[in-house]
RNA sequence: GGGAGGUUAGCUCAGUCGGUAGAGCGCCUGCUUUACACGCAGGUGGUCGUCGGUUCGAAUCCGGCACCUCCCA
């Protein structure tokens, strides 16, 4: 392995001929494992979301990744053993219906064609040459994973954790198997839990049907949704209370198109208020009907097929028609029959099938579930102990309240491709499952039969994913990784999957490790297009954050990213937006090459004697400092959109156009003596080493590319240690004179402008300030006034007098400068009136409060010194606007 | 029906402990200034959704209302 050399900074920035240089490096040489920190160091521990196995990378990837490697740069910077365990997901639907679709279009075949040991061969292979790819493209984006950690979920180590998950659930009396009213997709013919159906609202109809009564001429009329599962009624329903249909109770009535009669009954789950307060039951087809067929002992009519086609029980005329198909010829035979009383239009909401919408059928079938509330109950326990943190923490309640009315879990799944249920049952109907750590059954355990039939079904996807970052880290076996990292440290991923994953991966390591799998959760937004419309590809608004890194740098992309995360739930992606923060980097470049030619051949870190610098070095390193501090402590609280601003803004707005400007006359003045340039030198280099530490986590090729030619140590940016803040640095004084010298220059120039005087006009000016450290450090600093303002003196005294001067204040810091006898403009009149006037308005807002009793007296003495203070910089300042305007009246007559 | 979040500059959003508001982008003006036009310099721009309350003082705390988004049923 070559360690990447960088002579010198090419003219023009170019992120494509580094980025992946640099990469590989830094995954080859070790640095992105957790024995890199030696073994004494704090482990730090992430598991990346697994992606699909099916899919790109996509934005929403790419943010969450770029926050967990900020976070894993910044960690490992600081000294921490870090571990970031990257992986893929074996999406058990998605797969199986991309590769079933592939089979169809290239053979013609369906996966029953070809058979169950076929199928899963080539679900394998497919899964296995994809896997790969998915990982680069995570490299791509420079993440500092280890992949020699790299999980699957469908891998042995995972499989074992579910098999031991699913068999101790077993004999703990928590996983059973049942006949319930379920969520089935007709078309993925699969079962589906609660969590995977979306409710869509929409308009639809409510239908009147008459149900006659067997005994006398009367009728009862229903109102329902859904004409079509009449088939399957088993009885009506009213209020007990309702004194309309009191007598009408035990009674029977004729279910129409089928001959077959059933029981008016009484339950309080009617809602007389609904439509004329009579309901249909439907056991067989309806979550609350089967319920109520439950409490009534009412049967459960099946008439409508797990393929959505209606059965032989819904009688001859509509057996094998589509459901919706029948929901038409029931409405046309209602109406030959006179028995439809009316339609409105209603809107109601239709649970669909998550991966491909169609519209879901409850039905009664036999599936595995988790009774999932002993669980819970220690996942909130964990959480209301703080074990782990919600960031935002709004997210907390959200948490708490779906935990709240949490439902069993209905974990199998009809499809091929997934982990097989561990369970057995013998011709005799008994169900075999081994304890924690047993083989296969051979016989019976209840009837020694030794005709076993396995379990043709497989597990839920999330059952799997819930168990991370556990079996990641080799549960249950008690690995040193177990050991040394879990808890981990953090979960990052979007609030999407807050129930499907996160909320689960608590209830899982809680209830099987004992201790929470992670201390902190952080939830980012969505990302949506520059617009703020949400992605799709039907809209054609997709943005592949890949193709971002190859026209935009890696980057460029990670700082984006990392910036837009501190908005809401939203976060507006797009190419401008990446176009300006690659501007940044562009920055940060040029100002290493300047940085560069500065310093020629130096190498070596100059010891730095703080109280032997001048100003507006203590000034830089007084507010590098303060950056330091500031990215250190946002990132403490997961503001990345902190972090990165306090280093743009540091970077670019204080160092490159501040420092960088002022120090320039210093490096190149021919009459500066060689101890200043060199501590100057000292000073610029250390600034820009540490803002490029500062920057690596979030920019982790530039900034590498950049110490190299200026540091040369071999790639060893990543395992730096991670600048702090250094409160020995800090120099108020310095701030304060650089930023009034600055202040000052902004206004000269201002003046010059307005009054359309080139940049270039010497203009005689003057400082007014007290005699004291302030005064004495801007009359040394006079010449640097001189430098950014471009002029060729400046007086600094307590009062200086210029006649004809125009007077401005900065602070409590006059400033007096000499305009050419010329006249103020209208518009600069104008401007200049405006300005008094605000400032008057303010002032006399001030003196008002001040002039308050119970303002002075309640107030903090603090908050009124501060007011006094303010009020006598405003009006000193009015005053000298004032003159300006009486002497350009006066000019003028 | 239940719950959560939001409303601040043209746009996207920050705003700590309550002390009369900031950033980026955009826009306007000038500038080939020896690191950088992906740049430099200067500038414009806000009734903090609305009504009320608490307070000496509210973008900030409390309540009502309007509108928007999302989740759960």
């Amino acid at each position: 392995m070559t360690t990447p050399r960088t002579a010198e900074l090419d003219k023009t920035f170019d992120p494509a001929s580094f980025e992946m240089r640099w990469y590989r490096h830094q995954e080859e040489s070790g640095q992105f494992r957790p024995e890199a920190a030696g073994d004494g160091a704090l482990p730090y521990a992430l598991v990346i979301p697994p992606p699909n196995v099916t899919g790109r990378l996509h934005v929403g990837h790419a943010l969450g990744r770029t926050l967990e490697d900020v976070l894993s740069r910044w960690r490992r910077m600081q000294g921490r053993a870090v571990l970031w365990v990257p992986g893929v997901d074996h999406a058990g639907i998605a797969t199986q219906m991309v590769v079933e679709r592939d089979l169809k279009e290239r053979t013609g075949k369906s996966r029953h064609d070809l058979g169950r040991d076929e199928f899963l061969k080539i679900c394998r292979e497919w899964a296995d040459a994809r896997r790969g790819d998915i990982l680069n493209q995570i490299r791509r984006l420079g993440c500092s994973c280890d992949f020699s950690r790299e999980y699957y979920t469908l891998d042995a180590p995972r499989s074992k954790a579910v098999r031991e998950v699913f068999c101790t659930l077993y004999h703990q009396g928590l996983a059973y198997r049942a006949e319930r009213m379920v969520n089935w997709c007709p078309r993925c013919a699969t079962v589906l839990s609660d969590l995977e159906v979306n409710h869509v609202e929409q308009s639809g109809h409510l239908w009147s049907i008459a149900y006659p009564l067997e005994e006398g001429s009367g009728e009862l009329v229903v109102a329902t949704t859904r004409p079509e599962t009449m088939l399957g009624d088993t009885a009506l329903a009213v209020h007990p209370d309702d004194d309309r249909y009191r007598s009408l109770v035990g009674k029977r009535v004729r279910l129409p198109l089928t001959g077959r009669t059933i029981p008016v009954i009484a339950d309080a789950m009617v809602d007389s208020a609904f439509g004329t307060g009579v309901v249909k039951i439907t056991p067989a087809h309806d979550p609350n009907d089967f319920e109520a067929g439950k409490r009534h002992g009412l049967e459960e009519l099946g008439v409508i097929g797990f393929d959505g086609k209606m059965t032989a029980a819904a009688g001859p005329d509509y057996a094998g028609l589509d459901r919706f198909e029948a929901r038409k010829k029931v409405l046309r035979d209602l109406e030959a029959l006179g028995l439809r009383r009316g339609e409105k239009s209603h809107l109601n909401a239709v649970g669909r099938c998550q991966r491909c919408e169609t519209i879901l059928e409850p039905l009664v079938s036999l599936q595995w579930f988790v009774k999932i509330r002993p669980l819970a109950d220690k996942a909130v326990e964990a959480a209301d102990r703080g074990d782990v943190r919600f960031t935002p923490d709004s997210w907390k309640k959200t948490y708490d309240e779906w935990m709240r009315n949490i439902r069993d879990w209905c974990v199998s799944r009809q499809l091929w491709w997934g982990h097989e249920i561990p369970a057995w049952y013998c011709d005799k109907g008994h169900v075999n499952v081994p304890r924690p750590g047993e083989a296969d059954p051979s016989a019976c355990g209840e009837c020694g039969s030794a005709s076993l039939a396995r379990d043709p079904d497989v597990f839920d996807t999330w059952f799997s994913s819930w168990l991370m970052p556990l079996s990641v880290l080799g549960w249950p076996d008690r690995t040193a990784d177990l050991k040394r990292f879990y808890p981990t440290a953090v979960m990052v991923t979007g609030f999407d999957i807050l129930f499907f994953w996160v909320a689960r991966m608590i209830m899982a390591g809680c209830w099987f490790a004992g201790d929470v799998p992670f201390g902190d959760v952080f939830l980012h937004g969505l990302v949506r297009d520059e617009k703020g419309q949400k992605m799709s590809k039907t809209k054609g608004n997709v943005v592949d954050p890949l193709e971002m890194c190859d026209e935009f740098g890696a980057d460029a992309v990670r700082f984006t990213l990392a910036v837009l995360s501190g908005t809401g739930r939203d976060l507006p992606f797009g190419k401008s937006r990446v176009g300006g923060y690659r501007a940044f980097a562009t920055k940060v470049w040029n100002a290493a090459r300047f940085a560069i030619g500065m310093l020629g051949e130096e190498r070596q870190d100059a010891p730095i004697d703080f109280a032997a610098l001048g100003t507006v070095d203590r000034w830089i390193l007084s507010r590098l400092s303060d950056c330091a501090g500031k990215v250190n402590a946002s990132l403490e609280a997961f503001r990345f959109d902190e972090a990165a601003n306090a280093l743009y803004g540091f970077f670019w707005s204080e160092f490159c156009d501040g420092y960088v400007e002022m120090v320039k006359p210093v490096l190149r003045g021919e009459t500066v003596p060689e101890a200043e340039k060199a501590r100057t030198r000292a000073v610029l280099r250390l600034v820009m080493l540490d803002s490029l530490a500062l920057l690596h986590p979030f920019m982790p090729f530039v900034s590498c590319e950049i110490r190299e030619a200026l540091h040369g140590d071999g790639g060893q940016l990543p395992l730096t240690p991670f600048p702090a803040a250094r409160p020995e640095w800090s120099d108020p004084l310095a701030v304060e004179v650089v930023e009034t010298i600055r202040a000052a220059a902004t206004r000269i120039r201002n003046l010059r402008a307005e009054r359309g005087l080139p940049q270039t006009q010497t203009l005689a000016t003057g400082l007014e300030v007290e005699a004291g450290p302030l005064s004495e450090a801007l009359a040394r600093h006079a010449s640097l006034l001189c430098h950014l303002a471009r002029l060729e003196s400046v007086t600094v005294a307590p009062k200086v007098d210029l006649p004809g001067a125009f007077h401005d204040a900065i602070g409590t810091v006059g400033l007096v400068v000499v305009l050419p006898a010329q006249e103020l403009g209208p518009a600069e009149l104008a401007k200049l009136e405006k300005e008094l006037a605000a400032v008057e308005k303010e002032a006399e807002a001030l003196k008002r409060k001040l002039a308050d009793e119970k303002f002075v007296a309640r107030a903090p003495e603090a908050v009124v010194l501060k007011n006094r203070a303010q009020l006598e910089e405003l009006e000193s300042r009015g005053r000298k606007l004032a003159g300006n305007l009486g002497r350009a009246g006066s000019d003028r007559t």
